[in-house]
DNA sequence: CACCAGGCAAGCC
DNA sequence: GGCTTGCATGGT
C-alpha cells in the first residue's frame, strides 16, 4: 500500500484488503453512515472524517499527514498484514468461503470508552436502533463539531455521563440499559475500571475487569476487547455467530454459547476475533440472500 | 398481534 | 455451576 498526502486529503493506493463498505457494515461500529455518493462519514477520536473508495484507492478527508499518523492509521489498523491473517484462517474451508465475501474487513481500533457504552447499548437490541440511541447520546451530551453545513457530535466523556441522572438519560430512549450506562460511566470516571490499562494486560485480566461493570457480560466484554482493546483472540458469540457455527460445523445441532466459544477458541486461537468478523459478515450475507 | 434484536442480571435449583 | 425469566424500545 502506498500513502499519498495532498494537503487535507490522504489517499491510500493499492489498498487491496481494505473494503470500506465491509469494514463499516460488519457490525463493529455504529457511527459511520453512508452519504449520498459512495463515501462514509463518521466521527471518531472527536473528529469528523469522510472516507471513500474507488477501486484500489481509498481517500480520507479531511486528513493531513499529521492526522493520518496520529489517528487514522491506527484506527483503520493499516499496519497489520491482513493477508497473513486470511492465509492462516483459510486453511479452514468454511472460513475461506466467508473470507471470499468479507476479506476486506479491517478491525477498527476504536476508543475503549466508546466501545464500552456502545456495546452495553447493543444488548438485546438491533443495529438500526443501537445507532439511533448512540446518536441521541452524542447529540445530547457530546461536543458539536462543524463539518461543511452539518453539525456532528463527539462521543461524550465518562465525566459528562457520570454526572447525569437516569432522568437525564431517559431522553435517549435506551430502555433498561440506561442504568448500565450510568454504572459504566461512574466506574470509568472514578478509575475503578482503568480502561486504557486493559490494553496492555492479559486477556483474562481485562475480561474480569470488564465484567465488574453492570450490563457487561460475556458477549459485551468480548466485543469491547476485540474492538476497543486490541485483544484479537476475543470471540464474541451472538445469535448470528451461533447460527452460522451450528449450521456450518454441526449440521444445525443446537450448542450452548460455551460450547461454541470452546470450539472456536481451539479452532482459531489467537486469530479468533478476525474469524468472528468474517463469519458475522458472511452470516448476514447469507441471511439476506 | 406475536416475535425478534450483536444479552444481561437476578432468582431459582 | 447451569437454566429460566423479565426487561425497554422499536421494527417487521
Amino acid at each position: 500500500m502506498e500513502v499519498i498526502f495532498k494537503g487535507n486529503k490522504t489517499i491510500l493506493k493499492n489498498s487491496e484488503g481494505f473494503d470500506v463498505i465491509q469494514t463499516f457494515e460488519c457490525g463493529q461500529c455504529f457511527r459511520w453512515n453512508k452519504s449520498n455518493d459512495n463515501s462514509y462519514i463518521g466521527v471518531a477520536h472527536g473528529r469528523v472524517l469522510s472516507i471513500s473508495q474507488y477501486g484500489n484507492s481509498v481517500m480520507l478527508y479531511p486528513c493531513s499527514k499529521e492526522d493520518f499518523y496520529k489517528v487514522w492509521e491506527g484506527y483503520f489498523d493499516l499496519k497489520r498484514d491482513y493477508e497473513l491473517v486470511k492465509k492462516r484462517l483459510s486453511s479452514d474451508s468454511i472460513l475461506k468461503k466467508a473470507i471470499s465475501y468479507s476479506g476486506g474487513i479491517r478491525i477498527l481500533r476504536q476508543q475503549p470508552w466508546e466501545t464500552v457504552i456502545s456495546f452495553i447499548i447493543s444488548a438485546n437490541n438491533n443495529i438500526p436502533r443501537i445507532k439511533g440511541i448512540i446518536e441521541r447520546l452524542c447529540k445530547k451530551f457530546g461536543e458539536p463539531i462543524e463539518f461543511f453545513d452539518k453539525t456532528y457530535y463527539s462521543f461524550p466523556t465518562p465525566e459528562r455521563l457520570a454526572k447525569l441522572t437516569l432522568k437525564d438519560l431517559s431522553e435517549i430512549r435506551a430502555g433498561f440499559r440506561d442504568k448500565y450506562i450510568l454504572d459504566a460511566a461512574k466506574k470509568v470516571y472514578s478509575c475503578q475500571v482503568d480502561l486504557n490499562s486493559l490494553i496492555d494486560v492479559s486477556a483474562s485480566v481485562a475480561y474480569n475487569q470488564l465484567l465488574t461493570i453492570k450490563g457487561v457480560g460475556d458477549k459485551v466484554a468480548s466485543c469491547i476487547m476485540l474492538f476497543g482493546l486490541a485483544h484479537y483472540e476475543a470471540f464474541p458469540v451472538d445469535v448470528w455467530i451461533r447460527r452460522i457455527i451450528q449450521s456450518c460445523y454441526f449440521k444445525g445441532k443446537e450448542l450452548s454459547i460455551k460450547e461454541i466459544k470452546e470450539f472456536c477458541n481451539s479452532k482459531f486461537g489467537s486469530f479468533g476475533g478476525f474469524a468472528q468478523q468474517y463469519l458475522f459478515y458472511y452470516a448476514r450475507v447469507l441471511d439476506t440472500a
